[in-house]
Parts: structure tokens; C-alpha cells; sequence
DNA sequence: GGGATTGTTTAAAC
DNA sequence: CGTTTAAACAATCC
């Protein structure tokens, strides 16, 4: 489930490789893969490569390319074509020879052809490793809300780029039950929220990310972070801190792991 | 074949 | 009405 640490493993493999590429043709296999909004790549050369959030932004000379991953895409560069490929939904070609697969099982990734890139983000709060977004610039976009601070922070239009790995790492780290309410919350704690969200995003991104199951970076390679989870996938299983069993419960409708006794239930 | 999987959007509730 | 919560949806794998 590629969130922010694995887009920018794979953006940074790709940046050098495709950077100046010149695009012959894209090539949808699933109907539903390529958003065209009515605008043609043909011969378009890509200026860069850049990541907002979750989102790859392939900056061209008129327009770009939008991919995001959802749960199971993978963006892999290749010499030729895969041709018979489970799971391939669509390919750029290049006209160095090179081809760009996107591959998804689950249908649910999408590439989006844009002159405006933000009909696409419209909904993309700022990264989470924006420079701008320093402590104080969290706290404020925090506490100005009331929910349960795993809705907020699973909410892209507050911060983009965490998901649901990362989210229970975080406030595992942080010491944080995932239902508390940001009222609840001190100020120090938002703070130290704040800095385990940016160490564990750089530590992931060092790791190659988090493979749990189709995960692979540009060049077909897998994450080691997997290794380092605390609480996500650990249901019913010690914690690594003080040994009692990992709790699993449903936040958002989303599987939400934390451990009952590092983050205890919030007061009401 | 039922259940689990998650990011995003839309609908409903407060 | 703005905010928050719930549900729907995307589709496949085991």
C-alpha cells in the first residue's frame, strides 16, 4: 500500500531515468486506468518529476501526468515491452526505446492527462514533508479541528501523503491512542506527533518503504521498512516496548493497530 | 465464497 | 452551515 515514503522511493528512482524523455504514445489496457481530459502527450518531453502527497506529478513541456497508486499500482521502468504481464493497465512509451508499466491488480489506480493539475488535487492539503509545514504550522492545522486525530491525519485535504501504515506508527511512537480527540490532546503531545510523523517518514524512506504485499520501488525492487513496524499487521502479538498484545480495532472503517498500554484510552 | 484490504468521494448526521 | 461521521465504491486475492 504505497503511501508517501514509497511514492518518493519511486520518484526519486525515476526522476533520472525518464527526465528528458521524449513520449511516443500511452497505451491504456483497462478502461478505466487512463483520466484523459482531452489532451494530447503526443511528442511532449517530461520537464521533471515531482510527488504531492501520495500523487506523482510528471511535469511535461504543456500539461502533465498524474498517477496515483491507490492500493496495489506499481510504476516500473522497463527496456521493453512486458507483454504478456498479469495485471498491466497501461504503458508510456518512450521514444529511447524505454517504457513505463503501470501495473495494478486491483484496478484502482489512476493516471490522470491534465493541463491543470490541481482539478486533480483539489482535495491535497500540503505535504507532510513540506518544508513550510514545520511544528507550528501542524499544530495549527490540528487544532483547529475536533474529530479523532487518526480521521484527521487519514484526511488528505489536512496533510497529504500519510496513510493508514504510517498513521498507526506514528501515534504508536507518539504515544497517542488513535481515538483520542485533538481537545484532548496537549500541546506537547501534538508536537511530539509531529516529530515521530517526520522521523518515521524519513526513516521509511531510507528503508525503501514498506513492502506488505505489492509494493515495488521504479526499478521492480521491494521495501525493508516492513521490518521496523511497531503496531501495523502486529494484531495480538507483544509490543516491542512492554509486551502486551497489540489491539486491533476499526477506525473510519479502516484496521487501526495500537498497543492498549503505551496509548492508553483517552479521558473524556 | 465470504471476508479483508485502503484511499478518496459522496451522503448523511450532527 | 460548517464540521464530522458513516457509507459507498473501486476490484481482487486467498
Amino acid at each position: 500500500m504505497p503511501e508517501l515514503p514509497e511514492v518518493e522511493v519511486i520518484i526519486r528512482e525515476l526522476a533520472p531515468q525518464v527526465t528528458g524523455e521524449v513520449i511516443t504514445k500511452i497505451k491504456p489496457y483497462w478502461h478505466k486506468t487512463v483520466v484523459d481530459s482531452g489532451f494530447s502527450t503526443h511528442k511532449k518531453q517530461i520537464e521533471n518529476v515531482t510527488r504531492h502527497g501520495k500523487y506523482i506529478l510528471f511535469q511535461l513541456n504543456g500539461g502533465v501526468i498524474i498517477v496515483h497508486l491507490r492500493m496495489t499500482g506499481q510504476l516500473i521502468l522497463k527496456r521493453s515491452l512486458d507483454s504478456d504481464a498479469k495485471h498491466l493497465r497501461a504503458c508510456i512509451y518512450f521514444d529511447s526505446g524505454n517504457i513505463l508499466h503501470f501495473y495494478d491488480s486491483r484496478k484502482f489506480g489512476r493516471i490522470y492527462l491534465t493541463d491543470n493539475p490541481q482539478e486533480v488535487l483539489v482535495n491535497t492539503g500540503i505535504d507532510a514533508l513540506d518544508k513550510d509545514l514545520n511544528s507550528g504550522a501542524f499544530i495549527n492545522i490540528i487544532q483547529k479541528k475536533k474529530g479523532q486525530i487518526k480521521s484527521l491525519l487519514l484526511n488528505q485535504k489536512n496533510i497529504a501523503g500519510l496513510g493508514n501504515i504510517y498513521i498507526d506508527e506514528s501515534l504508536f511512537a507518539a504515544r497517542i491512542h488513535p481515538l483520542t480527540r485533538v481537545y484532548q490532546l496537549k500541546y506537547e503531545q501534538i508536537e511530539k506527533l509531529y516529530k515521530e510523523i517526520q522521523r518515521i517518514l524519513r526513516i521509511a524512506i531510507k528503508g525503501m518503504g514498506t513492502t506488505i504485499s505489492d509494493y515495488k520501488t521504479a526499478g521492480g525492487g521491494f521495501g525493508g521498512f516492513q521490518n521496523q513496524l511497531h503496531v501495523y499487521g502486529r494484531a495480538d502479538k507483544p509490543c516491542t516496548h512492554c509486551g502486551t498484545s497489540i489491539a486491533k480495532i476499526r477506525v473510519n472503517n479502516r484496521g487501526t493497530h495500537f498497543c492498549p498500554n503505551c496509548q492508553p484510552v483517552p479521558k473524556t
